[in-house]
DNA sequence: TAATCTAACAACGA
DNA sequence: CTCGTTGTTAGATT
């Protein structure tokens, strides 16, 4: 579930908290969640120390000064969750960290989660993450740009934006009030959007994403310290409101299969063409 | 048009005329059927020796001594016509190759076909031709070989048997013929053969371009001497006779839409499982 | 009638 | 709610 606001939190306070914390044992559960032996990563990240943490796209990528990086998936939802001292952490998780001060961090996924441990070296290289666009937060991510990247493409626009190769952090959990804000319909083909819905469109996203940040990101979600965020459901304008009132029009917001997505629509605000 | 049966046999007629004949001059009329600039390919292959030809799938590859290639690919169809003399050559050709005896072969493309230069380095790499499979020609094409590559795919069978990274040479002509004699449908899908389907679809691949080959190749299309094959339209059993009665229920054959391409089936021997 | 590449799209699995 | 792989289809190519 994790998107960028929620990602973009997890990954500052990791950065604020962990940077030249040191580890000292890592304990891996589920070994289909890493790429190699648990023997070799064991190796590689023994007694590294945490340069920083950041993201890319809704990666978390956590730089070691010993020239490795564990890079970090939620897939479709994870806790990622701090403990001062490593006897207070809970038993249910897949991955615990722990740092030589006995602080560490455990993970549990949901579903789906990864935990890679790659080289600078070959951290270019990696085919999860390599061809991961810049996400909306970013200081490049302007107007122009987004205009450019439409180029005068065929795809629907929902797909685009989903692919992370084009946008990087937006998930589907925002995505229906950003359409919805913008009155696009999902399956909207880019090349018949006009300029003035390309324009809303990219303020929507802005805004959209850039307001739960502000409020702490999703409340379903727990953050580095299990904190959970202020922006509610209730904060949502139609998504997961199925048969609610459009806040627009006052008809009946539909769940509707978009390819391999979901998407909650008004089909009034929301027009496909 | 050409399929295995008419490549096979052009490819023949070619080698058996052209072998340590040298190149005098190359006329390109269609620039964007080659891969280089014109100066260029008339540089490489100048006074070049034909070593060799021989076919790749529906691809006619001539080799010369000098370590450059000729890659024909005859698209949707083209004529490729010798002369002894230059001279009695017709001028309607996109491409014409001058021998240093004034012998010379044209090509004329119908649609979509290629000329292109490639050199033993980098032959291996082409991207065209690299992944072309073996052909139902080949010694190596066995009954256990083909069992082996449809593996237990889920793919339609038609659309298999058209991927040349499957199987060489087979073309939309002839493969109404080859499914119906097996009783196969064309969008069966292969993980739902029998073994006795498969048995009967290899059998049916060998006999369908075997009697086209040994006939002289198909009728309508022209070998290098200008001669046109003895295998007859009247000789399919279904390909091309819409609303014709089914040789073996007398069922109307049908032609009906599968995915890019069309079919002629009768649907009461083809069902689809 | 015919060939192939590509992008977009759908279905499935982990 | 993810992401990747595979298969299918429509469009374009000169």
């Amino acid at each position: 579930m994790a998107e960028l606001p929620e990602i973009a939190k997890i990954t500052h306070q990791m950065n604020d908290e962990l940077r030249s914390r040191v580890i000292d044992e890592v304990i891996i559960l589920q070994e289909k969640c890493t790429n190699v032996s648990v023997e070799e990563l064991k190796c590689r990240i023994k007694k590294a120390v945490i340069e920083k943490v950041y993201y890319k796209g809704k990666w978390i990528i956590i730089a070691f000064t010993n020239g490795e990086n564990i890079l970090l998936s939620l897939g479709m939802g994870a806790d990622v969750l701090y403990y001062l001292d490593e006897k207070d952490s809970s038993d249910k998780f897949q991955i615990k960290v722990i740092f030589k001060d006995n602080s560490c961090f455990t993970i549990r996924y949901w579903w789906f989660g990864k935990f890679l441990i790659v080289s600078d070296k070959e951290l270019c290289d990696e085919k999860n993450t390599k061809d991961i666009a810049i996400t909306p937060f970013d200081k490049e991510f302007t107007y122009e740009y987004f205009k450019g990247i439409l180029g005068g493409k065929k795809t629907q626009i929902k797909a685009f934006l989903l692919d992370q190769k084009n946008v990087g952090g937006i998930g589907n959990m925002y995505m229906h009030d950003i359409l919805f804000m913008a009155k696009i319909h999902p399956q909207s083909k880019i090349n018949e959007l006009t300029e003035e819905e390309i324009k809303c469109l990219y303020d929507s996203i802005l805004y959209i994403l850039n307001t739960s940040f502000n409020k702490g990101s999703f409340n379903y979600e727990m953050d580095f310290y299990g904190q959970k965020g202020n922006y509610k459901v209730e904060d949502f304008l139609i998504g997961y409101k199925e048969n609610q009132d459009c806040p627009i029009c006052q008809n009946p917001i539909k769940l509707i299969k978009t390819g391999s997505t979901s998407s909650f629509i008004c089909d009034s605000c929301q027009k496909k063409d």
